[in-house]
DNA sequence: AACTATTTATAAGA
DNA sequence: TTCTTATAAATAGTT
C-alpha cells in the first residue's frame, strides 16, 4: 500500500527503516485502539525499535500487569517461576530451621520432653548442667570484676575522705578474690556511701547498688 | 476501509463484532509480523477477546519475558515489586528471628555471655537451674516407668519359673520406686535373665538393658 | 512532515 | 466460517 509493492525483508537504509518504523507503529496504534474499542478487547502491545526504544500502547481500564497475570493464568505458565520458586524454597527452610531452633529452646527450658529417650534426656542433663556451671561461673567472674572495679573507683575517688561504711545485717566485708569461691549467692550487702544523696551534690563517689546474688 | 465507512465504537452485535474481532486480529498480526522483518523491531503483542480467548504475537528470537524484562527496565519499574518485596521482607524477619533464637541457644550453652549483665545472667542462670530440675525429673519418670515396665513384663512371664538374678557389683536391689528419689546417677546394676541368648531360643523372657544414669 | 499513487485491509454480502 | 469485492485506510516513495 504505497506507491510500489514493496518486499517484507530487512530495510537496510537506517533512515528508511526508521521512517518506515514511525509510520508503521503509528499504524499499529491505531489499529490496537480500533480493536480495543469496536470489539471490546483488551491488548497489550510493548515495541522496541532495533535502536532500543520502546513503545507502548495498553488498552484502558487495563494494566500492563493485568494483562500479563491474565496472559499466566491463560496459559498456565509463570514467567517468574524460577526466581519465585527460589524465594519461595528459601523462606520454607528458614522457618523450618526456625521451628527446630524454638523446639531445642523449648527442650532447653524443660519443656516438650515427650518424645525424647532416656538416652536423649540424659544427653540434655548433662549439656543443661555443663552450661549452668559454665554461666554460674560467668556471674561470679562479673561479679567480681565489678566489685573490683568499684573498690579501685571508691579508693581512687575517696582516698582523702573516706566516706564508706559497711551497712545492714552481719555480712563480713571481704576482698573482692573472696567472690571466686563460687559462693557469691551467700553473701547479701551493700557498699554505700555515707549520704544517700551524695551524687546529686557534687560528690566524686557515686552510688552503686551492689547487691549479690 | 471496506464496502461502508464505519464508525469507531463497540460493535454491539456480537456476532459481528466477533467477525471483526477476527479479521482484525489477523491484520495486527500480519502488521506485527511485519514492523518486526521490516524494521528489526521485536514486538510482543497479546490481546484478549471480551470472550475471554487470548491471542499472542511474539518476534521470533525473543520471549515475552525478555520483553518485559526490557519493558521494566526502561520503564525503570517492577511490576512484581510489591510481591517481591514482601517475600524480601518476610525473609529478612525470618533470618532476624533466627539469629536471635540461635543466640538464645548458644547463651543456654553457656556461650556468647559475654555482653549480658549480671541482672541478665542471674536471670538465665534461674531458669537453667529450673529446666535442669525438669529435665532430670523427666529423665527420673522416664526411668522409673521402663523399670517398672520391666519388673512388670518379667513378673507376668516369668512367674512360673524365676529365672532372673541380680548380677555385678553392690547394687542393692530394689523397687523402682526408690528411682522417685532422683538419685539415679548412685545406681548402675542390670536385671538380666539367666542365659544371655534367652531370647534366641524362644525364652518368653527377654534382655533388656537397664543401666542408668 | 506532507502528498499521493498505490497497495492493503476489511465491511458487508453471499 | 470463508470467499468476494467494493471501498476505506495505510503507507512507500517522493517532495
Amino acid at each position: 500500500m504505497g506507491r510500489g509493492k514493496i518486499e517484507i525483508k530487512r530495510i537496510e537504509n537506517p533512515t528508511n527503516r526508521q521512517v518506515t518504523y514511525s509510520k508503521r507503529r503509528n499504524g499499529i496504534f491505531k489499529k490496537a485502539q480500533e480493536l480495543t474499542v469496536l470489539c471490546d478487547a483488551k491488548v497489550s502491545l510493548i515495541m522496541l525499535s532495533n535502536t532500543g526504544k520502546l513503545h507502548e500502547y495498553i488498552s484502558p481500564n487495563i494494566s500492563t500487569k493485568k494483562i500479563y497475570d491474565q496472559y499466566q493464568k491463560t496459559l498456565g505458565i509463570d514467567l517468574w517461576s524460577t526466581h519465585y520458586e527460589r524465594m519461595q524454597e528459601h523462606l520454607r527452610k528458614l522457618k523450618e530451621v526456625n521451628n527446630r531452633l524454638r523446639r531445642e529452646i523449648r527442650q532447653k527450658m524443660g519443656e516438650e520432653l515427650n518424645d525424647l529417650s532416656v538416652h536423649e534426656l540424659r544427653g540434655l542433663e548433662q549439656k543443661m548442667s555443663a552450661s549452668l556451671t559454665i554461666i554460674r561461673d560467668r556471674k561470679v567472674r562479673n561479679l567480681e570484676e565489678r566489685h573490683g572495679n568499684l573498690l579501685l573507683d571508691f579508693e581512687a575517688k575517696c582516698d582523702l575522705v573516706p566516706q564508706y561504711e559497711l551497712v545492714e545485717n552481719e555480712g563480713d566485708y571481704d576482698s573482692a578474690v573472696a567472690f571466686a569461691n563460687g559462693i557469691s549467692n551467700l553473701y547479701s550487702f551493700r557498699l554505700q556511701p555515707n549520704h544517700p544523696n551524695l551524687h546529686h551534690h557534687g560528690g566524686g563517689c557515686g552510688s552503686h547498688d551492689l547487691r549479690l546474688a
